[in-house]
DNA sequence: TGGAACTGGTTACAATTGAAACTACCGAGG
DNA sequence: CCTCGGTAGTTTCAATTGTAACCAGTTCCA
């Protein structure tokens, strides 16, 4: 006769990526935040348009997996800070193009080794070849979620 | 002279993190949410009143890295809908414990195969031993999160 | 024993987020 | 062309969440 699985929240692998995802998240939101005001959203679009030259907010979606709302939200705040620029976009007159201002590369140059600071902070008892493993377990995991939705 | 490591937000790993943790968590929520109409907080209540018999909010908070007022709001939900029933605390005045009644046990019973069905359908395509080894992992970095904050 | 400081839990209000409707535009088919 | 279905992005309104104040009740110590 089979095993009957029992469930046990603390080792409920959905449960565990949880905490620990939000702890993570909490602990570096609060960096962003405090050091440069800037929410997750917001950084998220930054750090992608520091290596992307120019995108449509369509695109900026896609790569950060936001909603159009988020994007269109964080993009605004963005802008009225001077951070990002608007641009107009010559094919489609209903979307349009966002790219870094001077000062948003300013800010992402000083924000980014602060990020990678934080990230060796938390990751760094971890040996490469760990973090490689870890790397690839979040995809499949991300892959197996998107695959049959 | 060193390497100056270059952030890619793709390889940021608590972004990756961050991006996993979210795509089950919205997926599951899903599950409890249209079958059960319970959201996660209060599905985790559940989860660790069923293997507890009774418990105070404050412990309940300890356990599930809730903070009160989640514990609170979440409580409260389930007490309206008769799955949990709070019971006088004797030493404490201000306390009172909580434990699931008959139907939140029936309730928990059915939820609890299709939360394992869900786990294996997103985490079946690793071994046994990968998974304890994500476990391990996210509870490490867990740990790197709390030790010093 | 009688405050003063503290703790557990709840409530009230503000800020954030999400869902649906809306505007402007595109593009195919008649 | 010109309408109709569809798409990009924004806005609006409602629901959710977070923060701060709050109310018991408890503890400590004069």
């Amino acid at each position: 006769m089979a095993v009957k699985p029992k469930l046990r929240l603390d080792a409920f692998l959905p449960y565990r990526l949880s905490v620990a995802s939000n702890a993570v998240s909490d602990r570096i939101a609060e960096t962003y935040r405090r050091r440069f005001g800037l929410k997750v959203a917001e950084w998220r679009l930054l750090a992608i348009l520091a290596e992307h030259e120019r995108l449509i907010p369509a695109a900026l979606g896609a790569i950060t997996r936001m909603d159009k709302i988020s994007v269109s939200r964080a993009a605004a705040a963005l802008i009225g800070r001077e951070l990002v620029a608007r641009e107009q976009h010559p094919g489609d007159g209903r979307s349009h193009y966002l790219a870094l201002s001077a000062g948003g590369r300013a800010l992402y140059d000083e924000i980014a080794p602060a990020a990678l600071a934080a990230e060796a902070e938390l990751f760094g008892q971890f040996t490469l070849e760990e973090r490689r493993l870890l790397d690839t377990m979040l995809r499949r995991i991300e892959a197996a979620v998107t695959s049959d939705d």
